[in-house]
DNA sequence: TAGATTGTTAATCGATTAACAATC
DNA sequence: TAGATTGTTAATCGATTAACAATC
């Protein structure tokens, strides 16, 4: 109800989806009602931060019972529109291309990839999982008439800021970008940017770390 | 130098390889010195931020002047220990799991996956890019005779914690989960999980609310 | 020298955590 | 009723931003 409340922290909606994703195990499951001291418990998070989450979708909960898992669920559909599917184009059909292509988990998330496109001869005509792929030149024009407002970057890092150029011409307000390139664009559209660079440096540092502390420890006890 | 400071913030780790990245392309371009105020010009970031994430690796800048692309480079690589390459196992052979096979720009950030496991006999047996697929039985063993201390998880959420068991019994110290699951590992081990669904929420929100006040804007100027 | 840039310290901002009253 | 849980307010923590002296 509180739709004036138009800050919500980017944390918080990172962890909103791992919410839904686990709700529906617990629904599965046969559950009605669950309180956040189980959530957390089976999430690793604290209560009270969950209980801050949800309020953000509009939910409330009963004192001493929890809250209803199909309320919840309806919530956080509600919350991020994922009733209505999202359109979307994706540029650049290689590796993970072709993986993000393929899987079809994203529809529960209110995100569709309906067309695909590439510049290599090879790859324009082909089809994966009833989404051809068609040359990047028709991108802008098939854009504005569909009215797609969502592009998905899996180009080379050379391609990136052409195809982002591109899909802005085509009147695309989101992308999604998992080229490790900076894309400019214009006030108006956002970019996120999925580098899995990075996740694998926080492993690595923190592995580092562990194993030196282990080491030093070990020192330490002889 | 001062290896004492062992705690560095998780935001800095995520920008230290994006710096790196571009600065391998500055160097490509001949540029021998860079000031932050440059680096945050074409990446899109406040200048004391870079400075301060760059001075957890140790390397000093010379006022005036800025840094030694080279000598940032080198900075960064022994900071992450990109210089040795840390081998790899990875479960769960199918659309992410064959894109992260195929992708070989990993090693650049001191990552190698050596061999990758599957119970799909379909799969067992073939090779992506030298690696091949192994059955999932015998992950623990190899693993421990390979002394490897990373694993990547890309299998469907229902394998996702049988296979996180069988790493740890094997040795591995550090998950990267891309699964939808929560995984649970003794103390000592790390999960850096991946969620794309994390993601696409932030976006699709962002552009949510993106829209919404650009249509209220609309009516208020009518 | 003057201006640009580094490096450091202080101030601000925002998210998490703690505390606690309200409630079924 | 008593205990568990929600919801809210306050305290803490940590990262970002601002300010500024030091320096080539």
């Amino acid at each position: 109800m509180n739709n004036s409340i138009s800050h919500i922290p980017e944390p918080t909606l990172r962890r909103l989806p791992l919410y839904y994703h686990y709700l529906k195990t617990v629904l599965a499951n046969g559950r009605e009602v669950i309180s956040c001291t189980h959530i957390g418990n089976d999430l690793n998070l604290d209560p009270p931060q969950i209980r801050k989450d949800l309020a953000y979708t509009g939910i409330r909960g009963l004192p001493k019972v929890g809250y209803q898992v199909e309320s919840l669920l309806k919530s956080l559909e509600n919350f991020f529109g994922w009733n209505r599917i999202d359109e979307a184009f994706l540029a650049g059909v290689g590796n993970m291309g072709k993986a993000l292509l393929k899987y079809e988990g994203f529809q529960r998330y209110g995100f569709k990839i309906v067309a695909a496109f590439d510049t290599d001869a090879a790859i324009v005509g082909q089809s994966f999982c009833d989404v051809k792929v068609l040359h990047s030149d028709k991108l802008t024009n098939l854009c504005t008439r569909m009215k797609v407002r969502i592009g998905v970057i899996s180009t080379p890092e050379s391609a990136a800021q052409q195809i982002a150029d591109q899909m802005v011409a085509g009147g695309i307000r989101g992308i999604w970008n998992f080229a490790p390139a900076v894309i400019k664009v214009p006030e108006g559209v956002i970019v996120q940017n999925e580098n899995l660079a990075s996740g694998l440096a926080v492993l690595s540092k923190k592995l580092q770390l562990l194993m030196q502390s282990g080491k030093l420890r070990q020192e330490v006890v002889k």
